[in-house]
DNA sequence: AATCCGGGGAG
DNA sequence: CTCCCAGGATT
């Protein structure tokens, strides 16, 4: 037997049951795919449920606020996914009809889509025979075939496309694609792979020359950027008593565009308690920091990005009159309910949930 | 072709 | 800690 067919073999024997595969629906595995890119399974599950479920079809998402649609997906990360995937079923309503595309070659034009989301959507939903290269599968084939060049090269990429290429079966692409992933994460795995029990390993010529463990190659990442970042819970009670704060939108282009943070005084360096106070975001801002901050609690938390390291201090301030007066003009007043509905980064979540305690 | 964009789980 | 995950857009 070759590849292909012991491929397939052991996908009709191991395939994980998973949601979107109960389905035919080109919009379920359009979702699916979107929410798993370089997301887990497991992960993403829960998200794929909510988000199926408050959007149930490309109209639904279409005509869904974008603030709501990138709430939902708050906690999963890589939010532009969120925002082309709104931007997306607009496209696909206003110049499809909302009709979703039915080859490679149109969905590769979809907002949010490209050649591996395209590749997999068209071989699965639609028959079509083009390989689906994701970190799984380009694992396995640097295993498979040894190549030594590093994966995060787009020359290597092509090199594994056209080796895919000649295996991928013309009558059912979509398995072997599948078969792949799940072969991948299953037994192909990044550490400990389980060779002993593998189907393919008498082909495989890094298992065959003891080199496993050198695949899949990786050329080294540059260190990630630190980050300081100063947010200001500026908190005051409202005429019924109940505590408001204010919030702002970020925008621009960088981490976590679009969603709501606290009002942010970013450094570049670590700075102490008397630099903050003279900083001049604070008469940017026009607030008068001279008596703030002296007895107010200062809470520490570090978050991690993939490319950022992220050292984030809160600082609780109940702010008078006159600086609620100024901070309104340029911040949105909440409470702590409404704050809730809007989408906001994992740290900023963090940092609510932790205050309440 | 390189860089940026999140968050969480495994080891 | 480090690495990786059903990658894509931007430059």
């Amino acid at each position: 037997m070759d590849i292909t067919e012991l491929l397939l073999n052991w996908y009709s024997e191991n395939k994980r049951l998973l949601p979107w595969r109960e389905s035919d629906n080109p919009y379920h595995i359009w979702i699916s795919e979107i929410i798993l890119q370089q997301t887990r399974v497991e992960q993403g599950l829960a998200y794929y449920h909510r988000f199926v479920d408050a959007f149930p079809d490309v109209f639904a998402l279409a005509a869904a606020p974008a603030e709501k649609v990138l709430r939902l997906w708050q906690g999963l990360g890589y939010y532009s996914r969120a925002r082309n995937l709104h931007q997306a079923a607009n496209q696909i309503v206003s110049d499809h009809n909302g009709k979703l595309p039915d080859n490679y070659k149109d969905w590769i034009n979809i907002k949010g889509v490209g050649s591996y989301t395209a590749a997999a959507i068209a071989s699965i939903c639609f028959n079509e025979p083009i390989p689906a290269l994701d970190g799984n599968v380009m694992r396995i084939l640097t295993r498979l075939f040894a190549v030594d060049q590093p994966v995060n090269k787009s020359a290597t990429k092509k090199l594994l496309y056209d080796l895919t290429m000649e295996i991928i079966p013309q009558d059912k692409p979509g398995d072997f694609n599948q078969a792949m992933m799940d072969f991948g994460s299953m037994v192909c795995k990044p550490a400990r792979p389980l060779c002993a029990s593998c189907v393919l390993s008498h082909t495989c010529h890094a298992f065959q020359s003891d080199t496993v463990y050198k695949y899949p190659r990786k050329e080294p990442k540059k260190p990630v950027r630190e980050r300081f970042f100063h947010y200001f819970f500026f908190f005051y009670p409202a005429r019924d008593n109940e505590m408001r704060f204010f919030v702002q939108k970020r925008t621009g282009n960088d981490i976590w565009k679009n969603m709501y943070e606290l009002p942010l005084l970013e450094t570049k360096e670590p700075i102490n308690r008397e630099n903050l106070l003279n900083d001049p975001w604070w008469k940017a801002n026009r607030i008068d920091s001279t008596n703030l901050l002296l007895n107010g609690q200062v809470l520490e938390m570090k978050h991690l990005l993939t490319h950022q390291r992220i050292f984030a201090s809160f600082y609780q301030i109940r702010v008078d009159g006159v600086t609620k007066n100024r901070l309104a003009k340029q911040h949105l007043s909440v409470n702590l309910h409404e704050f809730e509905t809007l989408a906001k980064p994992a740290l900023i979540e963090r940092y609510i949930k932790q205050m309440n305690v």
